[in-house]
RNA sequence: GCCCCCUUCGUCUAUCGGUUAGGACGCCAGAUUUUCAUUCUGGAAAGAGGAGUUCGAUUCUCCUAGGGGGUACCA
């Protein structure tokens, strides 16, 4: 019989969530999803001192934006620790845990001795036999895991492979602080035996710790779950992910502009393929995620092709979607502040009336709300230079010739607009280009935007009219 | 230092011993065009280096180099 597959994400709220986590989570979320299973989510908060409410926030509601969700409610780790306890006393009771007396500088200097000499840098394991009579009384005790000292731990990983560690590398961990409360390596293993986790896939810079939990999960008697260790995602100049090229939570990746399924679908194939796909629907990626298409090696951010991917999206999605896109993230857009407040009822209509224009040139959404500005400035409009450099004497007559013709127009529609320009173009003798540009500077401020006609039938008669006798 | 992992175009990746090494982003050129985009067509661009194994290695093995991760009373 096949058991129903549970993974978890597991983030500690020391931060937001980043893009590494979120990718994690996605991944997590996939496979669950595709064997029918659930994805937990478990809050590693055992260290009281780093972990912040507000990080859980964001991590919760990133996930929850990215729309990656996640059954039952989530486990506070923390609030477990007396199970946790529970099993490292058992440990202690059958003799596979002992308590360690030595004191932080003692065991400094232990690591920066065993370094000097080249060798392994872990504990000595001087306390593991030792009589606990001698314990000195100023000294209050760790429990630490006595680790078997001979012999190999492989971790069959999914993704990695066969991974061999030397147990006489593995030194013995701390089970439980000396205030009493259990470490992270306790926990994990208490936790995903409790909540029945099938399978592990985390970053693979848990990978040692995968051979040190193996060994724990031994000693209790239990089976380990799968495990999967994806590799990590650098940044762009393949060093450590830094704030300055991706490390920002999800949340900064919003204020940018980015859609939740353009970031989504991007995240999916850094570090995964399916051939030769690129744009997956939540369904597909459902359907073709696996282990076994996981690469072993890390991979860079790139914010060119995200910024392709969400260009695509954007294209992609109707018009009503964005409107409601823009309108929870507004707020938070850079130099958008000043829409966030002003726009009207009527503003929206209009801008969603200009969209299909707009969203064939927006690669954020951000961009995508300022190529939308003319629809919201009021008269009498600034230009910009190269906006008024197109407005010259010239110019500024041919539009007040147009402006006539457009007075005279009964109907204002896309058809109409475009006829009464091409024929004021032929008895002016003049190139459409000759007329479009600077009608689309008097319109706009600027020179590039939507066709004209598409800019004129939106802003509509009366405000054309207006915006012509400006100049 | 010690342990573990990784290495195909600039980037993300396909290839599961035999291919003109494929796709995508980006870049360059061209077409379309009222601007900017979009769209379409074409182009440049890769197996880290060295040994093996094999009739044949990008693919398997080893070494070197480079990169990454771990090495906490953090997770």
């Amino acid at each position: 019989m096949t058991q129903k597959v549970i993974t978890r994400f597991a983030p500690s709220p020391t931060g937001f969530l980043h893009i590494g986590g979120a990718r994690t989570a996605l991944f997590n979320w996939l496979y669950a999803q595709s064997h029918n299973g659930q994805m937990l989510l478990r809050i590693e908060d055992t260290d009281r001192t780093r972990s912040t409410t507000k990080a859980i926030d964001a991590i919760l509601d990133g996930m929850k934006w990215l729309g990656i969700n996640w059954s039952d409610e989530p486990v506070y780790q923390h609030q477990r620790a007396d199970r946790h306890r529970e099993i490292a006393e058992q440990l202690l009771r059958e003799g596979k845990a002992y308590h360690c007396y030595c004191s932080p500088q003692e065991l400094t200097k232990m690591r920066e001795d065993a370094r000097a000499k080249g060798k392994k840098p872990g504990y000595n394991g001087m306390w593991r036999e030792r009589d606990p009579a001698l314990a000195p009384d100023n000294i209050k005790p760790v429990v630490r895991f006595k680790a078997p000292d001979e012999g190999d731990t492989i971790i069959k990983d999914r993704v990695q492979g066969d991974i061999r560690f030397a147990n006489k590398d593995l030194d013995d961990l701390i089970l439980l602080r000396s205030d009493g409360s259990p470490t992270y390596m306790l926990s994990v293993i208490v936790d995903d035996h409790d909540m029945g986790i099938t399978h592990i896939i985390r970053g693979d810079d848990h990978l040692t710790n995968a051979a040190r939990q193996a060994q724990i999960y031994e000693a209790l008697g239990w089976t380990p779950p799968v495990f999967a260790h994806i590799p990590l995602i650098h940044g762009a100049d393949g060093a450590k992910l830094s704030k300055r090229h991706g490390a920002l939570g999800v949340e900064a990746y919003r204020a940018m502009g980015y859609l939740p399924e353009a970031l989504r679908n991007y995240l999916v194939r850094l570090g995964w393929s399916h051939g030769d796909e690129e744009i997956f629907s939540t369904a597909q990626m459902i359907d073709w995620f696996g282990l076994e298409n996981i690469g072993k090696s890390a991979a860079r951010f790139d914010f060119k092709k995200l910024e392709n991917l969400n260009g695509h999206y954007i294209r992609e999605s109707d018009d009503a979607h964005l409107i409601e896109a823009i309108k929870a993230s507004l707020h938070e857009f850079e130099g958008c502040e000043d829409l966030a407040s002003s726009l009207g009822d009527e503003d929206w209509q209009r801008f969603l009336q200009a969209m299909p224009g707009l969203k064939e040139r927006a690669k954020t959404l951000v961009e995508l709300v300022n190529s939308a500005r003319y629809l919201f400035v009021k008269r009498p409009l600034s230009f910009d230079k190269k906006a008024a450099k197109l407005l010259n004497d010239e110019a500024r007559t041919m539009l007040k010739n147009l402006a006539q013709t457009f007075t005279d127009l009964e109907e204002w529609s896309l058809e109409s607009i475009e006829t009464s320009i091409r024929d004021f173009s032929e008895q002016q003798d003049l190139k459409l280009g000759k007329i479009a540009q600077p009608l689309r500077a008097a319109m706009t401020g600027i020179t590039t935007s939507p066709g004209i006609f598409d800019v004129l039938y939106v802003l509509g008669k009366h405000e054309t009219l207006a915006r012509l006798g400006d100049l």
